[in-house]
DNA sequence: CACCGCCTTAGACTGGTGGTCCAACCGGTG
DNA sequence: CACCGGTTGGACCACCAGTCTAAGGCGGTG
């Protein structure tokens, strides 16, 4: 995170800062230029790793200032009463995650680029905190839906998590390839062939 | 790929090149140092730059040749008779797949370390092609497995192949990471999971 | 033998990277 | 006025992948 100096700093500073680094990180991915985006930011050397631990640091606050925004418009799960409930509040939600990444582009380049910046271990160390945190809500949404008779339980308990992880971002990548209006119909596709894999058979 | 010379240099020494690299690689990922790994091999600049156009083309022919020494050890695919002889080749087939993964931990390692390799574009590029290749073969399999109906028609095609290819990874280190004696049993884990989702509901 | 020409080699050099360091500046306080 | 600590600019560092060039080695030819 970035060191307490930065909260400090002019809000209007601090909001111009962030909001060209997003930029450069969106439209560059984690490969761009330090030293380029620093400068277009208005930083010089010293002022960047005065606020900032390094790069990684910088990008990350970024990214986790987009995704927290845009998770935090999504309304809040409503426990489900049966399987077919479950199913249903999961469409829901996912279908509203994708309309928010298609609303917000750069967002959605932000959270593909964790992908390449994972390459970093500073990144990666970090990165794997939320995988974990992701991980530990996806067990409690199994043990919900087992409790529903909604998600089969003859795999192994790691197995299912992981998998709806890995697959996450290509599926993604598909539900938004088409624009808008294609999403709606494609997360539709992606459910059924997802609670077809952990429903129970 | 190599420049031509390179085919022409004495075996031994080829061989010993080789091999170096492909150590490093597998053991530092594709972020090892060129420099380093040059040396390493005896080469210097100017020899390494000779017989190679980049670090890329080094590391794609050292991955290539370990895939392609994989995968030529594998039986071919015989043509089913029914969905349940379609599944049960799949199931064969990747486990075969896995034992010799485990049986060749460095092979296993450079093909892990694609993934972190993809940051490099020219890498990338290579790759790609490799991944339509693959696509079109899950796009042949799709057939085939649609044609005995063992294979759901009420998704997209092309969701399916791209699905298994980015579950493909992740279920892999999985089925791998509890050591040899365990992967039969993973392995049927993840092709229960895998088969329920593609097979006809 | 001398010479030529070409394949091969070593390694200095380039422009870039992310990150460190320190001297100087500036505003507030005694 | 002097001092002082937070802030700033930018020179500097080690290392990176990749380029370039001058020299070495060696087979073929007169």
């Amino acid at each position: 995170m970035p060191r307490p100096r930065f909260e400090r700093l002019d809000p209007e500073r601090r909001r111009h800062i962030l909001d060209v680094a997003a930029a450069r990180f969106a439209e560059a991915g984690y490969g761009v230029s330090y030293n380029e985006l620093i400068a277009a930011a208005g930083l010089s050397k010293g002022s960047a790793y005065y606020y900032f631990d390094d790069k990684a640091d910088l990008f990350l606050t970024v990214v986790e200032d987009a995704l927290a925004r845009l998770f935090a418009q999504l309304p809040p799960r409503a426990p489900a009463a049966d399987a077919e409930g479950f199913w249903a509040d999961l469409r829901t939600r996912y279908l509203r995650l994708m309309l928010a990444l298609a609303d917000h582009p750069q967002a959605a380049a932000l959270a593909f680029s964790l992908r390449e910046a994972r390459t970093d271990p500073i990144v990666a160390e970090r990165v794997a905190a939320h995988l974990e945190a992701m991980g530990a809500w996806f067990a409690e949404l199994l043990v919900e839906g087992r409790a529903l008779g909604a998600v089969r339980s003859d795999v192994p308990d790691d197995l299912l998590p992981l998998v709806v992880l890995s697959m996450g971002e290509a599926v993604d990548t598909w539900v938004l390839a088409e624009g808008r209006a294609a999403i709606p119909d494609r997360v539709d596709a992606a459910m059924r062939l997802f609670r077809s894999m952990a429903a129970p058979t």
